[in-house]
DNA sequence: GTACGCTATACCGCTATGCGGTACGATTAT
DNA sequence: ATAATCGTACCGCATAGCGGTATAGCGTAC
């Protein structure tokens, strides 16, 4: 029956199964299934509808999740927000480059994001979007592909080769099939990282996308990439090369500002969940 | 021994104690505890060091904790940033309202936030900082109290009866000696609201910051608030009626915006975890 | 040097606890 | 009226999670 929710090995004496169940549940939610019944978590989760009744529940007496007053389906309290607070919290170093990053996509007239990597995709901690686009498609705490994104290119460039190792041995054992194709991709882009300083992808995420991508490093260490791009339509193939070049300067600017001491030293201004 | 997680009756069969203690576990980290050994989160849960072992080993598998290789201690991984995205997609009107944000925050040299209600406080959800201010001390997925903020004072006020009456209730149960304080106070924001159209928090919630607020509604028809302010140095007191005036425009422009149809129906562009 | 505080990990017996069948009544759709 | 849903309830079973206690490894301090 060990049907763990992580595959993992056979049995694990120190693994609470309803607790990763119930983040398991928490994770099936998504901007399209955003409201859920018990029978769609079931479905979405694998696990009997008793059991996600349960979870269900326990998540709803904590908060997490709360039933929609009009249709009566299980969704996500905002609740969940505070859960990332200190993560945002401790990438603080991201704040000193969003007006860079605002000034940038007023000028490209598309998107600048910054995200760091999970695993194999990069999620976004940060995003400015030029003032005259309505949609901003990805927001903070989404979730993209490094292997086919400029974002993604330019962090697995900047990675030490311990991490980019890793990353492709991730690749291998998770798609064996393309492993191939997206171990030239990435060293393309490593190459193409140290000829020009940033990585370009014209169209390989989406068709009708073009984006630069830079590194750097976060205040804790952390490596992120910067990317800038939008609908090929705004972002020209031709204009790649300058808006790289502007990036790369972003990024600059970014890493060598003195941040350490800008900032008072502040206490936590939350508050208990009460 | 039942010490359930969440308050609530002594024993409920659905219940499901390791998720509620295991997300007790991540609610435990703060801005400024974000890097915790066991026996701090011991500590900081009430849980016996064993059941947090066990419950920590768990959120490490599946991604959620990770160890910080320098320290060995455990901290968030910005993975638990992706729980939140759907929530923050949910609320993609607020995207609409980032340009005139940005605009007010420049125009007042102060910071402008967005927030929605959880229990007694306010969770902010988006915010604009003046370009010239280094510090945002507030960012998105933060917890602001409700009694003393000049966005929680609107939002109350905006609030239906049968929402304020609850407010109310829980302010009675949650800290009866300060309700009647409490309650004279949002009474009084109520009447503000009504009188001026926006509520003006001066040194309340710090003694050096002032703000001013005002509700409006998403287009999920949650309630939410927006708010404007800074310390007292660059938001003085004599301009909040200026500010509010402002602010209750800019809430007005957004919450008139035609906003439905402007997002083409858009996947989700994301992708698996992974 | 050794005694301490702090880590994290391991072990282990117990039983409460979460499990997942299956069944029910209420809604809503076909 | 039939057919899917929806969510809730019940219940016997076995095990999964519990929390005590014990151990081992570091650093620090005295």
């Amino acid at each position: 029956m060990s049907d763990r929710s992580n595959p993992g090995a056979g049995k694990d004496r120190a693994f609470v199964n309803g607790l990763a169940r119930g983040l398991r549940v928490l994770a099936s939610f998504s901007p399209e299934h955003n409201r859920m019944s018990l029978g769609d978590l079931a479905k979405a989760t694998g696990l009997p509808k008793s059991t996600i009744a349960r979870l269900v529940h326990t998540l709803v007496e904590t908060g997490y999740i709360y039933v929609c007053p009009d249709s009566g389906r299980y969704s996500l309290h905002p609740k969940v927000l505070t859960l990332g607070y200190p993560v945002m919290a401790s990438m603080d170093k991201r704040l000193v480059a969003l007006p860079m990053m605002q000034e940038l996509a007023d000028y490209s007239r598309g998107t600048v994001s910054l995200g760091i990597r999970d695993g194999l995709s990069m999620i976004l901690i940060e995003r400015s979007r030029d003032r005259t686009v309505r949609a901003l498609p990805l927001d903070i705490g989404s979730r993209i592909p490094m292997e086919t994104t400029s974002m993604g290119h330019a962090y697995f460039a900047a990675a030490g080769p311990v991490e980019q190792d890793s990353i492709l041995e991730q690749f291998k054992t998770h798609d064996p099939s393309r492993f191939k194709e997206v171990e030239r991709t990435l060293r393309g882009a490593e190459k193409e990282y140290a000829d020009k300083g940033y990585c370009t992808a014209v169209g390989i995420w989406e068709d009708d996308v073009n984006a630069v991508g830079v590194a750097v490093t976060l205040s804790n260490d952390v490596l992120a990439a910067f990317n800038c791009g939008g609908p090929s339509s705004r972002i020209t193939e031709d204009s790649l090369p300058d808006l790289g070049a502007r990036l790369a300067d972003l990024a600059q600017h970014f890493q060598t500002a003195d941040w350490v001491g800008q900032l008072p030293p502040r206490p936590y201004r939350g508050v208990q969940p009460t």
